[in-house]
DNA sequence: CAGGATCCTATCCGATACTG
DNA sequence: CAGTATCGGATAGGATCCTG
């Protein structure tokens, strides 16, 4: 699962060419997709939130688990991370332009799962 | 990871509400962001596949995570199973209606990643 | 407050082998 | 063809303790 063959998929010709898996996008998918990246980037679309307001709008997320989904997430340049040097010290999270752009798509599909369980439920 | 509370989520007027983890659309966002459900949907988007395609089409899946993450999606009420009773057995696998809604912000957000890298890359 | 380091467990997931 | 069952390694992730 580490290649980089990239196949151009852009020969869409096939009957069910999609992407290969071996694209570049596929390691950022996994960090937006992972089990607390999705929740971390619909929280911070309303508002920058500070580390421990991160933690406690996202019931059950350990410190080890956040700052971990955060670092990967702004490796990916999808969150943005200010520090303010005071004391103590202060940091904000928020989205980048590009955190922004996806987070649309995320809360759609949280929108329309939490819009289709009521009606069938259990 | 197993409550059942159920917070409404309604009240929508805290600073950061957002959902507490514990509604019941989370198991479904749990399998719909899957390692490899967001494939499968993906793959099913433009049209129905059998079990031998979409292994073909997701590379790098293995029989066992597709028949998995395929059950999972389906107990979902995500995708439906069509059994063919003939010899050999054919299956096929397609979006419901439900599935496809939920495709289409995927397929948006896929879009926007691959959209966004290029540009920047490593 | 904002995390890093460590430990230890649960689960994910791939490989292999077997069934209808 | 379309799966299921089992095993074992890898990894995710929680709890706890510690630092600037």
């Amino acid at each position: 699962m580490s290649e980089g063959a990239q196949l151009t998929h852009t020969e869409s010709a096939k009957r069910y060419d999609v992407f290969h898996t071996d694209c570049p996008a596929r390691d950022v998918v996994d960090h937006v997709t992972s089990r607390w990246g999705i929740w971390v980037l619909i929280s911070l679309r309303s508002n920058d939130l500070r580390f421990y307001e991160l933690r406690d709008s996202i019931h059950g997320m350990s410190e080890k688990m956040l700052s971990q989904t955060l670092r990967a997430l702004v490796k990916d340049g999808l969150v943005r991370r200010e520090v303010e040097p005071t004391t103590p010290p202060q940091v904000t999270y928020g989205l980048t332009e590009f955190g922004q752009s996806v987070g649309e798509p995320l809360r759609d599909l949280f929108d329309r799962i939490t819009q289709w369980l009521p009606p069938r439920d259990t």
